[in-house]
DNA sequence: ATATAAATCTATAATCAATACAATATAGCA
DNA sequence: TGCTATATTGTATTGATTATAGATTTATAT
């Protein structure tokens, strides 16, 4: 899929961010990239594109994104934080093997209890670890 | 809840692991204080009545508790992991005001579809962030 | 009991993602 | 054009975790 850069803009500008490149150009490539990258994946490909990008714009970038909701942390790893474009609730299960991390369907709400009524919930991740189809039938 | 140190040691001896002073002292802290605490907090506790007693030494015995599925890690927070003696399923819930980590039960068995139908999952972990009553009402 | 080997522990250095910060560049506007 | 706020850069720093090597304790054998 191919995002236009006015339309990327406008995402940024709906949540009160101002459409700078480089913004434009983080948000392009986690929409294109669903893959839950960290900021170094992120910005060691986009650096071959945009030579004088600096690490501590691609940090600060995410960081303003995640305020925004318009992505969210995924620290099934306490190594490193991944980032999802994809807000709609669903579960990532990462691979021990070959370190992929698939998304999932899972509603939550459908399975918690009372107990928690009276929290104020903002956040809700599911992670769960093993092994990948493919690395299972390679042993 | 008082722990004697024989009944620890042959925890440990169940999971293989030999009952050294230290390894129990860890687990034997683990067992008494459900907070969910980080490496360090247990090295701050445990280095009062330890002197002795090496931060290294705090980290290779959680790994190897980890391993052993003595304990459990809970990554809800990219900073810092903490640890859980409390195996069995349940989901945990951080108050971003206080920072305090909650239990709650959750089957999260119950709500997943078919489609990690293939997969080998060996772990399993909910995360809730948010706004405990207490913070909430002392707003 | 003493020697030898193995396991455990300590102390310190190294790692590395993330953050802080100060300097520079850019964009929007009078 | 200049002014001001915001964005970006480059580098220094942080801080939790890991690695490593030597010291100490524990176990086993003679
Ligand atoms: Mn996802
Ligand atoms: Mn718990
Ligand atoms: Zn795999
Ligand atoms: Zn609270």
């Amino acid at each position: 899929m191919v995002y236009k850069h006015k339309d990327i803009a406008e995402k940024l500008i709906d949540r009160h961010i101002k459409p700078s490149f480089h913004r434009i150009k983080v948000l392009e490539y986690l929409m294109a990239n669903r893959t839950h990258p960290t900021a170094e994946q992120i910005f060691a490909c986009l650096k071959k594109e945009l030579p004088t990008l600096s690490k501590a714009t691609v940090y600060n970038t995410l960081k303003l994104f995640v305020e925004a909701k318009l992505a969210r942390e995924i620290t099934i790893e306490d190594k490193e934080i991944r980032y999802d474009y994809t807000i709609e609730n669903h579960g990532h299960f990462k691979c021990e093997s070959c370190g992929t991390i698939f998304d999932f369907k899972i509603n939550v709400d459908d399975c918690i209890t009372e107990e928690l009524d009276d929290f104020v919930i903002k956040d809700k991740n599911v992670y769960f670890k093993g092994i990948c189809p493919r690395c299972f039938s390679n042993t």
